[in-house]
DNA sequence: ATGGTCGCAACGCGA
C-alpha cells in the first residue's frame, strides 16, 4: 500500500498538480492537509477520474481542511474535534484490510514562542497534547495504524537547517518538540522518515516562500511525518520525500511524503 | 535586525 501525505496549500489552486502527482507517483492513498475549501467546492471530480473515487473530505472556508483521496475502498472514516473548535484538522479512513489511517493539520502556531503571549501558540500545545490523549488508552492500539500529517513541529536537530538558530524558533522549541514526542509515545509511533534517513542527515519537506532562492538557500524543515504503529515496525519498504516538487511551478511550499507499506 | 511571499477573500488574517 503506497501512502502519500502533501500539505497542499489550496488543493482548488492546485488540483492540476495534484493531478500530476497522481499519475506520475500512482500512490494508493493521498492525504492532502490545508485544502481551504468547503466540501462542496473540493474538485471531486478530477480525482475521481484519475480513480481516486474514495474520497473522506473535511474542510471549511479558507483556511486549513483536510482530506483522504483513495483508490481503495474505506470501510469508514470520521474526523475527531480537537480543542472544541471546529477547525478541520483531522480525518482518518479505516480501510478493509483493517489499517486504519488518520491525517492530521497541526496548528502552525504564529510566531511568539510563547503561550502566555501568543494564544496561537498555545492552541498548538494544547492540540498537541490532545493529540497524544487520542491515541492513550485505545482500545484499538493494537490494530495496524498510520498517522501522517502537517504535524508543524521539526522535532530532530537535523530536521532543520540550523539547529541553533531554531531553538527560539516556532516549530522547533524544546516545548514543542516535547510535546510531540509524547504524542508520538503515547502509541509508540514509528517516525518512518527517519527510518530510512539517518539522524545525522537533514531531512526536509518545507521550504518558506519568502526565501529569494529556496533551493539554493536550502533553509528547510521537517514539518510533515509518517508515523506508523510498532505492529508495523518493518512494514515500511521505500520512502521519498519528494523534493522536487517544490520547484514545480507554483508549487505549494510543501512536498509530499511518500511511503509503501507491506500490508 | 528586518523583512522577505503566499492564498483566501476581500483589502486582514493565517501561514
Amino acid at each position: 500500500m503506497k501512502i502519500a501525505t502533501w500539505n497542499i496549500n489550496s488543493v482548488r489552486l492546485r488540483r492540476n498538480l495534484v493531478a500530476r502527482f497522481l499519475r506520475i507517483h500512482q500512490p494508493d492513498v493521498l492525504c492532502l492537509q490545508e485544502t481551504k475549501t468547503i466540501n462542496d467546492l473540493f474538485p471531486k471530480t478530477t480525482f475521481a477520474k484519475l480513480g481516486y473515487e474514495h474520497q473522506a473530505i473535511h474542510g471549511q472556508k479558507g483556511y486549513h481542511g483536510v482530506a483522504i483521496l483513495s483508490r481503495v475502498p474505506f470501510r469508514d472514516t470520521h474526523s475527531k474535534t480537537l480543542c472544541d473548535r471546529e477547525d478541520c484538522r483531522h480525518v482518518a479512513a479505516e480501510f478493509k484490510n483493517g489499517l486504519e489511517l488518520h491525517n492530521f493539520y497541526v496548528p502552525a502556531g504564529g510566531d511568539i514562542p510563547d503561550p502566555k503571549l501568543n494564544p496561537k501558540f498555545a492552541h498548538k500545545l494544547a492540540f498537541l497534547r490532545e493529540m497524544a490523549h487520542a491515541f492513550t488508552n485505545n482500545p484499538e492500539r493494537n490494530k495496524p495504524m498510520v498517522l501522517v500529517g502537517d504535524l508543524n513541529v521539526a522535532p530532530l536537530p537535523h530536521d532543520v537547517w540550523s539547529h541553533t538558530q531554531l531553538l527560539n524558533v516556532v516549530s522547533h522549541t524544546p516545548l514543542e518538540v516535547d510535546l510531540l514526542n509524547a504524542a508520538k509515545a503515547s502509541l509508540d509511533w514509528v517516525d518512518v522518515t527517519r527510518e530510512f534517513v539517518p539522524h545525522g542527515e537533514k531531512a526536509y519537506s518545507w521550504w518558506s516562500y519568502r526565501a529569494q532562492d529556496w533551493k539554493k538557500s536550502d533553509r528547510g524543515r521537517r514539518l510533515d511525518h509518517v508515523w506508523t504503529s510498532r505492529g508495523l515496525k518493518g512494514a515500511a519498504k521505500t520512502h521519498a520525500i519528494l523534493k522536487p516538487l517544490r520547484g514545480w511551478k507554483q508549487a505549494s511550499d510543501h512536498v509530499p511524503v511518500l511511503v509503501e507499506l507491506d500490508i
